[in-house]
DNA sequence: CCAAATACCGAAAGCGCTTTACAACAGGAG
DNA sequence: CTCCTGTTGTAAAGCGCTTTCGGTATTTGG
């Protein structure tokens, strides 16, 4: 079994308190001491035991990553996993680790799952979807004192930090693409009413749009859910109308692939007839042809600044609320004219 | 602060043994004294430290995912994050969590990383890539007695347990789909040669075609970095073969890409001129026209049967290695003649 | 040269839980 | 009535660290 405190403090003949400064780089240990003890620390392969100094500093140097990891996850949402690899890796460079947290395990309610990892100190704070916070949850945090990082700006008014991307603009970025190269008539393919980040977009599309005097139109508006089928219904059914759309807003890949499918199926061309600018690039963008216009987020910087941003609370209770907006870029490419 | 197991037992009139009973689930607690305790914890809204269990259980009900999380990574290898959602899924059931375990953090060394994750027992096991098990690590989990699942057959024989995909048998799958439809001359499409997966996606492909009678000429195989541009002048190099390829198999999607595109450039059709197989189906293969022909893996499940033997192996350090195979699935789609 | 400040080190008291060993008691068999 | 078995509950000893506090030893300032 691995070496212990004890036995560290023993070889080098010093006290455990000596060990234990030496091993958090703490001060008052003259220079020979410490070289010494951290050669028996090399010769006896130690390394400290997490739970006993956990137990004893009352943190627990890990930082939850709250989600649903149900299968198929990946598929739907391929891009969350920027943002954990951006989490882990600031954390991790900070001596902290990420662990999954799944909020639909075992059909506990996803409050029960925050409130029993807070109570039981398994972690020093965490980064959320915004998606699971609720005034009730925010409560909850704010209660137990628990640092937390939404991402996504929540949907109500709150003291919790967030990190965001600023879908305003990448909205209006998308707008001005395509007004700029001679569409007239726009459509927006969004995802469910429900999740905020489609209904940012929207609301960033709608005052894109009346900025430019220019009218909003309801039946050029559509809220999908993520399933390809019923997504190329959606779109299909926008180029029925009178006046069919020739730029389409598609807010995340798997509507672009329904758009693309339904322009495809009804004969028309892309970027000739109708423009396409999509959210999010993905890894088979150079497959896809044309290749898709592209509003692009660095969503694993955004990860990092998750991490940092709740490092810094974890450090300092007291911060303020702080937040982040990821500037977006457009990536042109095949699907918009010149 | 929160609840300790001490005020629980003062509440409720026992000792701190009887409430670890209660909470442990433990025999010899009677009915009612049982009762009595369980509503005080959730008056007092207790849950029991971790810290403080771990360190008295000497363990931790934690489980490591290591890998190297870089960016970029979730975009070359969109598909190791099924794995992680499935463990994740199957260890949570079981009360575990699932921690990342970044290899190249900070510079050290993935054995360093790995040694200190042992040694300072922050988890009871491990879940890693065969990529970084070299028989130098499994000697360190072997000395540690340190419970370890590989995901992917490890390159030399070993004892350690394994999960991987039946790659032997998706090579047959693609080679007998294309050779049943008509295809004469098959080319292979590979990764890097370190790479174990596609050695062995090779290995298979040799005995299938072999199998059959046929022989495998080596200007037909080509290794490939993760990077598109490269995939795609290694499938225009084959395209100028004396006797170009008329069936093509792709061990990744990016693979797919770089020979879709190359094809097309060379002014083929695809089924009619070079049928395509790829492995690893992706969110966007139906906005890829045709849409590829697939052979499709179950990681979620792969994830989950990693999990599950490792849990078994933590529960019992005696067994013996264990392998799981998952098997592979034909998708039939466009690239592939009927 | 002496008082005061400072540097270094260690004893000991936890942190909040699990587990062992044992006490107390009840019931049943002989 | 005694002995044995089995059940319920507790006291106490850790688990391996961190941190406080006090005691020397060593500087430093006046």
């Amino acid at each position: 079994m691995p070496a212990t405190i004890h036995d560290i403090a023993r070889e080098a003949g010093v006290s455990i308190a000596t060990v234990s400064k030496v091993i958090n780089n703490k001060a008052h240990v003259a220079p020979d001491t410490r070289k010494k003890v951290l050669q028996v620390m090399d010769k006896l392969n130690y390394a400290p035991n997490a739970a006993a100094s956990n137990l004893a500093r009352r943190s627990s140097k890990n930082v939850l990553y709250a989600d649903r990891f149900y299968k198929g996850l990946p598929y739907e949402n391929p891009h969350m996993f920027d943002i954990i690899c951006g989490a882990s890796q600031e954390l991790g460079r900070k001596g902290y680790r990420l662990s999954l947290l799944n909020l639909d395990a075992c059909g506990k309610k996803a409050e029960e799952v925050f409130e029993e990892a807070i109570l039981s100190r398994v972690a020093d704070g965490i980064i959320v979807s915004s998606a699971f916070v609720t005034p009730h949850v925010e409560r909850l945090m704010l209660r137990y004192d628990f640092p937390q990082i939404c991402i996504g700006e929540p949907e109500f008014d709150t003291v919790l930090s967030w990190i965001d991307t600023n879908n305003t603009l990448s909205s209006d970025l998308a707008v001005e693409q395509l007004l700029s190269t001679g569409c007239r008539t726009l459509a927006f393919m969004g995802g469910r009413k429900e999740d905020r980040i489609f209904m940012d977009r929207l609301r960033g599309f709608r005052s894109a749009v009346e900025k430019r005097g220019l009218e909003v139109r309801e039946e050029y508006i559509t809220y999908n859910p993520p399933e390809v089928e019923a997504i190329v219904r959606s779109a299909a059914a926008l180029l029925e109308l009178p006046q069919p759309p020739d730029g389409v807003i598609c807010t995340n890949s798997l509507m672009a692939v329904g758009a693309v499918r339904a322009i495809h199926e009804k004969g028309l061309r892309i970027p000739e007839d109708v423009s396409l600018v999509a959210f999010d690039d993905h890894p088979y963008s150079p497959m896809v042809s044309p290749q898709p216009t592209i509003i692009d987020i660095d969503l694993f910087s955004l990860g990092v600044h998750a991490g940092n941003l709740l490092l810094k609370k974890i450090r300092d209770p007291a911060m303020l609320v702080q937040t982040y907006t990821a500037l977006p870029r457009l990536l042109l490419r095949g699907t918009t004219r010149m």
